[in-house]
DNA sequence: CACTTGACCTGTCCGC
DNA sequence: TGCGGACAGGTCAAGT
């Protein structure tokens, strides 16, 4: 569920509360979570500090004083909650509404020297953060692979077309959620700019129109916009860097909209399975043209 | 190589 | 009420 627009309010968020601030310790109970060994977490986490805090397709990347940065990739249900010193003691928010952290799904908590605190949450415990090299950080074969930055001057529509064409096979929503097409892209913004160019998730890509692709490469930065301008998504369990919920799922167009009426046409959307993913789609404004 | 499916997890929801 | 199963979906490994 944290895609693109998620990570980057993530990201603008720590990076206002973090940087400068030093390690003080660190406890994780789940070595999935943070696989590091304690010497390495001894030798170039504690005593850090913070420099600033950057995103690559869903993937954050801590920078540290040292040659390391902290690296997490949140998957579906990971969470970056940041508590700063006035509002707690350790943990205990003075808003009665705040969650008390650490709670039941914190996998890693940083105590900061000013004993603010920086919570890892992930109910299932398909995230990861884990301390790299900064300078190795583009050499995982993720970073090798992954394609532009949607939002970036790289994504053109040119290299946009040709990456697709790459996956002419396959269904269009597949391709969007391919990583190596375009970097960010996930299950809801898929259907929310398929919606939003009148193209069918299952259309293959072979068949979607050069119209019909020029269009989607404008929806996907549109829709992406649009989705951080409103704080992200928050369908179940996505919070931002002060654990705040984000607006944008009451702007969706089809996402969770199944059982109500097009904006465009009334026509009732459904909910159907494609790329192996819960789909929401008009049935009317995005026929496949075959 | 292109493409699809299953695994990784846990909480929630639905039907019986 | 309790319980089993389906479902949620980002990425990688393993399969066709």
């Amino acid at each position: 569920m944290p895609e693109l627009p998620e990570v980057e309010v993530v990201r603008t968020g720590l990076n206002r509360l973090l940087p400068g601030r030093v390690v003080k310790s660190v406890l994780s109970d789940n070595p999935k979570s943070f696989p590091n060994s304690k010497n390495q977490i001894d030798a170039y986490l504690i005593g850090a500090s913070v420099v600033s805090v950057e995103r690559r397709a869903k993937v954050l990347m801590i920078h540290l004083s040292t040659k390391y940065s902290l690296v997490v990739h949140l998957k579906m249900t990971g969470q970056l909650v940041f508590r700063g010193e006035q509002e707690f003691g350790a943990g205990h928010p003075t808003d009665s509404l705040v969650k008390v952290l650490p709670d039941a799904s914190t996998r890693v908590q940083l105590q900061f020297e000013d004993d603010s605190m920086l919570f890892f949450n992930d109910q299932r415990k398909f995230g990861w953060m884990r301390l790299l090299v900064t300078q190795e950080i583009q050499e995982l074969p993720f970073f090798q692979k992954v394609g532009p930055e949607p939002l970036g001057p790289e994504f053109t529509f040119e290299i946009f077309n040709t990456r697709l064409s790459k996956r002419s096979n396959t269904t269009i929503k597949a391709a969007l959620l391919d990583q190596s097409v375009l970097a960010g892209v996930g299950n809801i913004y898929a259907d929310e700019s398929l919606w939003a160019a009148k193209v069918h998730p299952a259309t293959r890509v072979r068949e979607v129109s050069l119209a019909e692709r020029q269009a989607l490469h404008k929806e996907i930065i549109a829709v992406l916009k649009l989705s951080i301008e409103k704080g992200g998504s928050t369908d179940r369990n996505y919070v931002n860097a002060e654990g705040k919920k984000g607006s944008y799922i009451a702007f969706a167009k089809v996402f969770r909209r199944e059982g109500e009426a097009c904006y465009r046409c009334g026509q009732e959307i459904v909910k159907i399975r494609v790329a192996s993913r819960g789909t929401h789609v008009c049935n009317r404004c995005q026929k496949i043209v075959s």
